[in-house]
DNA sequence: CTGAAAGCGCTTACAG
DNA sequence: CTGAAAGCGCTTACAG
């Protein structure tokens, strides 16, 4: 490939000269200019973005590590960080997690080594010594959506709670009292933190949450229908399965299906995390809808603040409940009848 | 962030010593060795990649292109196609072009800039002058799903004929007759291929397939919905919608929904790629499956033989009929009745 | 086995 | 406005 080197020569310049061009610097002979973006559409040169991060030491490039992009909740979230990051000059180098701490740990080191700007993570697990180190060393970083307590590192996530309350208030109204849960892993703050503002729900209703309606989950699908499976094992099954994250919504939904069983009529689902698809599943599912591209797009601006000198902020938006009828009879019936709806026993 | 001068002053040794131990070097004594892997462990070095790729002119990193993040098919192919880069020893960006020319023009641009060892390109039209410049100039290039023909670049995808051939003798069996597509763009292979092997196949069963029943979409969502209701609103309506993609079979549910009409019972649906949630759509939706995994790491092992100087192989993969009931009565019902089925009119 | 030195492709004070 | 030169952090022939 031509170097700049060609193209100083090309256009009779030194490659100071050249740089100047390329990199918009004022005190430029308009000739030279000319000359310079003559040679360079001739060649067709292309700056080496690795020699100009060596010399500047900036990549402009942010790094997101999320823990499974599989879930179309981070795919959003990876979608919308991308988005933001260009529309302020950067671009964005994925990993995936999968939800395994060491490949979070591989992604981290790989991504501290290309020498990123700064991180974007969302961690799986309460944070390894080599991101702790980071942390604390002083890369810039950002946490979204689940974070690790006790870093000062600004965190960009929704909070859940009060649409938790709201689920529980119309899991109760529909007369459901046996309410399981299946949770995400316990190091992760959403893991814990959804399954807490249940708890805490549901005291305010005068229902206990028993230990064998906590299912301990790993937010993936697998892991839905594992759990569900013991649910459904139970003397007294629970009346109601509340997922803490979509993919293991859909592998309740697998475990119930597989029993010959349906929803809701013989058993409510409801999830964290809404998608398109939750309108079209038999039934559409009821689910705690956050602002995703939002925190997405919050979550740059608060990296890139930091990157850039600015004092970054942390940000917390609200998540909403979005009644569906996988959790019983439809609380909010339209106002004339319509084709669409099933004639429900 | 310690640098190899560092390293090698505090090991005693000088910064080629270093850098021969750790690139595993073997004429290094073992004493200067251990000297120097307790200077990193000390201080905490890690290599900086930047400059070690302005060095050794490779980067050990892939670019991706795919077409749309947000479509499960994509995303089930980056993650494969990660997984193996990975296992190979690369890493890989990911470019998302959202069905959008200038977008993904956008990141083959920053891609090369950046110097990536070779590029995994799903084309979202015939390529720009960029990506043809670049194929021709030798930049190592696979296309996966989709390729730009006319090209000496390997190709890797799955075959949808026979399986098309499967889905138009599936629709006729049922009784249909009036079968319609949802297209994606003429410029992008799978766009046409799609819509020619439909065609195809229903002449084989003497049924011709009229302008009025292929659709323009654009594989996303509200294209799908956008050409399901000029379907619904023709004189004659198609009996069977036929979507290219999986987001278009989403926009082409909400559509049928939106008119209070229900599937397959006022219209059959079916869809080119199969993801998880398909299982529990109401109706469950028959689907043509693609090999994905495979093809991810199909298109990585290629790409990285052109990169490594081996011959690249070009792959096609067989891809295969799913149905399931979004066409009509279950063709393979259950031996014993199951509660799971539904009591079809 | 080891080190001094060149060089990858840029950017940027510095001097003119 | 322009160029010569230093230097970013590595790797790697070359000489010893």
């Amino acid at each position: 490939m031509a170097s700049i080197k060609d193209v100083a020569a090309a256009a009779g310049v030194s490659v100071a000269t050249v740089s100047r061009v390329l990199n918009d610097h004022p005190s430029v002979s308009p000739d030279a200019r000319t000359r310079v973006l003559a040679a360079v559409e001739r060649l067709g040169y292309r700056p080496n973005a690795v020699a100009r991060s060596l010399r500047t030491d900036q990549t402009r490039t942010l790094g997101l590590v999320i823990s499974d992009v599989l879930n179309p909740y981070f795919t959003e979230l990876a979608r919308s960080v991308e988005e933001e990051a260009r529309a302020l000059g950067y671009s964005v180098i994925i990993g995936n997690a999968d939800e395994r701490p060491d490949l979070q740990d591989h992604h981290v080191r790989t991504l501290l080594d290309r020498r990123i700007d700064g991180l974007l993570v969302s961690p799986t697990d309460g944070g390894s010594p080599l991101m702790l180190d980071a942390a604390r060393a002083g890369t810039p970083m950002v946490f979204v959506d689940r974070w690790i307590p006790g870093l000062d590192v600004p965190v960009v996530r929704a909070d859940g709670r009060s649409a938790v309350r709201d689920l529980v208030a119309h899991l109760h109204g529909l007369g459901h009292r046996r309410l399981a849960i299946i949770a995400g892993p316990a190091a992760t703050t959403t893991g814990s933190e959804r399954v807490e503002a249940f708890r805490e729900a549901m005291a305010e209703y005068g229902i206990p949450l028993p230990d064998a309606y906590i299912g301990q989950g790993d937010f993936q699908a697998e892991s839905g229908r594992r759990v569900t499976e013991g649910f459904l094992g139970l003397d007294e099954p629970p009346e109601v399965v509340f997922a803490a994250d979509n993919l293991m919504a859909l592998g309740a939904l697998d475990a119930v299906r597989a029993r010959g069983l349906r929803v809701p009529h013989d058993i409510a689902l409801a999830a964290f995390d809404d998608i398109p698809w939750f309108v079209h599943t038999d039934p559409p599912i009821t689910a705690i809808a956050q602002p995703t591209g939002e925190l997405g797009r919050a979550a740059v601006r608060a990296l890139v603040d930091r990157i850039e000198g600015r004092p970054p902020r942390s940000v917390t938006l609200a998540a909403r409940l979005v009644v569906r009828r996988s959790c019983g009879e439809d609380p909010n019936p339209p106002q004339s009848p319509s084709p669409v709806r099933r004639s429900t026993p």
